[in-house]
DNA sequence: GCTACAACCTCTAGCGGCTAGAGGATCAAG
DNA sequence: CTTGATCCTCTAGCCGCTAGAGGTTGTAGC
């Protein structure tokens, strides 16, 4: 029971002012408090971080964080809600691959343009004028 | 120049307040106005509000679109720098791209995990412990 | 015990790219 | 000349942090 907030962060990766954010905005919990009222944190606030800092590299929204982590809290239940947050999840991720994939393409076409002039440059005719390429609205 | 800035939502599908948000920003020029202080647009204000519309649809910054509203009003100049930007969005595309498909493998892998008990929940273990997957930092 | 200084504290403001709402003025049609 | 849609400015909020000011606390060495 007696880390730093500094030292937490080393061991977690997450920078100081954002474990206080995370308090602040209720994904973890008000730590102990020494005399003069700096945060001191034991191995559970450090599975818990760890936890948070996972599932944001994962792309979850601190919303879906703060479900799976009451859900978590509570593991003689069904993981099903789990499982729907996950696939929710991975729904939204395979749209956002499809949609950066149709950019790409058509990032490709356009710098198939060669140094002409600007008068003359594909890629700003295609900006100017959306009707010139194939993109659709997200 | 007759339009009002409703008309010129409606002609470009750009939303009121972010027309007027261009403005402050500096992505489009301050417009005429009439007596009573109402912004009055015409025909190269559409061209331009469209041309940021596809630049931002396509996933331009809003730094990179100033960089390319600026080029684009030279048209004497070589598009080189045009190219260059392109270039640039289209890498960090990509990079995208091959992040998000990572992510997508390690939460399908993850959505394996069959509705058992949350103490056993591969997905709630593999985000309490990063170690359990394969996961990379960005 | 005392000093030095790193690390901590709170608070406020900023980032990007908008979006929303309050409260009031203007414009165009009838 | 009235109605009502549309416009105006201004401020604040969204997400997920990040940065900085200005002040306090904890710890190591002497």
């Amino acid at each position: 029971m007696d880390l730093t907030i500094g030292d937490l962060s080393r061991q977690t990766g997450v920078k100081i002012p954002t474990i206080r954010y995370y308090e602040q905005i209720g994904l973890l919990p008000s730590p102990v408090r020494t005399e003069g009222q700096q945060r001191r944190y034991g191995p559970a606030e450090v599975r818990r971080l760890n936890f948070i800092r996972h599932a944001r590299e994962l792309g979850f929204e601190v919303d879906a964080i703060r479900q799976l982590l009451s859900l978590a809290d509570d593991p003689s239940r069904c993981c099903g809600e789990v499982h729907d947050i996950t696939k929710a999840h991975l729904g939204e991720v395979k749209a956002k691959i499809a949609r950066l994939i149709a950019l790409r393409d058509e990032l490709e076409a356009m710098v198939a343009c060669d140094n002409r002039r600007i008068s003359e440059c594909r890629i700003i005719e295609v900006l100017a004028d959306h009707g010139e390429c194939q993109h659709r609205q997200h």
